[in-house]
DNA sequence: GTGAAAGCGCTAACAT
DNA sequence: ATGTTAGCGCTTTCAC
């Protein structure tokens, strides 16, 4: 038994045109600020729907429309200060659009991906932002949306494919310039450490790597290329690695913060001085890199304009705005942040 | 023009019903696993879905059975590894039951979480899960569903109202545990960092260093408590503070992580020595209090747990399996986790 | 075990 | 500027 439920009963655009002696088209064209109805109209509409207790039934306005100002948003994971930006920015732009988003997170595994696109699927949301799990190897999964002209946007970690958008830093240059900071301190054999390659934000961290190192005449050693899943075990693991090297390397660019950072502090531990020995970058920015001692070197880019710029695309393109199908690629801004991590020369500080 | 746009005809259940001629309403009651259906008919009904790839229209589905199996979640921050995972909590009870999970951030101000329940309630979710925002001071932005009976259960963050369940840790319990473990050390003067005291977690926390005081016979001094936004500015200007008294203390207990971190490390950088003059503790067991030095003592608890519990007491609340009404705390355990940040007794560790 | 039919609340084409 | 009407796709009562 409900112990409290007052005025459980639904208004409806029919309560209110019988109030008003109008008829309900009337009152629904009032209500959504139709050009061809009377002011005066549409003020009593308003007040007395707010009177009444009247709310929009989503369901029945959809399923009549066939549109349900939806977006889905499909992410690895939620608990980072990059991630939890970005949906701040799309939820910014899709409120003030008039879209819902639909979150879900996919916690970085391909089949969770695939279920969750199914839910989406089904909840027929207009368009879907997706940044991709670890180990996804395929789109199959968003086969259904792309047969039924269903838009899906990509960002961060993108799929190429001709039929999809992605937005995304440009990781190559990114990974260049750190590689790039770390010889201009005299670095010569740089570990980096990169997690699957079949993302392209780690398959093209490890591309400006060995870039930087050509621009700088320095020979690839693969040996010195770590393959991991850049979680803080990982870093752990690369250092017992490194600390076997011989000779050891005199510079480590991790690919995310969080393996940097326990990378660092295994190594510190074992007696490494950071960055004399070893100097270190990371990418992201997390909040941990301004907390390591020394604090870590790394890359920031903006989660969220990032946010901002998938959904108004997507907006954009269902609004018939825009279209995003000639659109393939959208590469937004990045930045080097220097830390004592990397920095030999104090005074350049 | 869209490029794209191949079968975009949808199939409902009457297309379904004409292809094997049988009514649409068994085609319903088949696709829904209705007992009284034939298995034979049952599994035709199945394989010609698939087939002509079928996918029920929800919104029809909600609009007639005047339910929308949704449930809106309000948060602070999305960015938390704590909050990441009670959303994974959530998720994963809520999936099992059939629920979908509508999810939006107030970003900490009480106007955006006023909106987000209005959005929630023009969604007629079934039900509502809240942690409530920095500056909430009253929960009229609810009222809405209290009326109707819409269930709204908080967590973490709750608000005192008979109508409402609330799930939550014993931060009394915690805050004493660890102030009592700091006077263990040796703490005489122990400074607390608080947040918002209308926020309960702060309020209670605040309560249980005044409790652990009491304990031990110490007394309280009012000017030792900073109450503060708990960020990491506010963390830096404690330390600014602290080192203005006179005598220093020789504890610091803060409400949360964060704020503690950047607290300690600006007090490191003035020359005091981390515990041996003033010993650290915080609160959430977030990634950055293992990579501070000295890492940093905590109070751990378990978001995912959290998560379920409050999704599955909503659930069974609207599924009729349990009243919630009745309810009025859900108490879950904690730990405190004690590191190097507030052991003058290194042989103990 | 299956079918017929009504109706959930809204919108939009058409009519006035 | 407003009204009439049909129908979006589904579920469910009642009938057989």
């Amino acid at each position: 038994m409900q112990i409290i439920s007052t005025g459980n009963k639904e208004i409806t655009i029919y309560d209110i045109a019988r109030k008003l002696n109008i008829s309900p088209a009337t009152v629904s064209r009032g209500l959504n600020d139709h050009p061809a109805v009377n002011k005066e109209t549409k003020k009593k509409i308003f007040s007395m729907a707010k009177e009444m207790g009247y709310r929009s039934n989503t369901f029945a306005s959809n399923l009549r429309r066939q549109r349900t100002n939806t977006i889905g948003v499909i992410v690895p994971r939620l608990n980072s200060n990059f991630m939890s930006s970005v949906i701040a920015g799309m939820e910014k732009v899709a409120n003030q659009a008039g879209y819902n988003l639909i979150i879900s997170q996919s916690l970085e595994t391909a089949k969770k991906e695939a279920t969750n696109a199914q839910t989406m699927f089904n909840s027929r949301v207009d368009g879907l932002l997706v940044s991709l799990a670890y180990d996804t190897d395929n789109i199959d999964h968003f086969k259904d949306f792309l047969k039924k002209g269903i838009p899906v946007i990509f960002f961060d970690r993108v799929f190429n494919h001709k039929q999809c958008t992605g937005i995304v830093i440009d990781n190559i240059k990114a990974a260049q310039e750190v590689t790039a900071h770390l010889i201009g301190q005299g670095c010569r054999r740089i570990v980096h450490i990169t997690g699957n390659l079949k993302r392209n934000v780690y398959a093209d961290r490890l591309k400006g790597y060995k870039y930087a190192l050509t621009d700088h005449n320095l020979a690839l050693d693969p040996n010195l290329i770590l393959e991991t899943n850049l979680s803080v075990e990982a870093g752990v693991e690369a250092a017992e690695k490194i600390l076997q090297m011989n000779p050891l390397p005199d510079g480590v660019f991790a690919a995310n913060d969080a393996c940097a950072v326990s990378c660092l502090q295994t190594l510190k531990q074992a007696g490494i001085a950071i960055p004399q020995d070893i100097a270190f970058a990371g990418f992201n920015n997390d909040p941990v890199s301004k907390v390591v001692e020394p604090n870590l070197t790394t890359v920031d880019y903006p989660g969220s304009e990032m946010g901002e710029v998938a959904a108004q695309n997507l907006i954009n393109h269902l609004n018939g705005t825009a279209n995003i199908n000639n659109t393939n690629t959208i590469i937004l801004r990045s930045e080097l942040i220097i830390r004592e991590s990397s920095l030999r020369h104090p005074e350049h500080i």
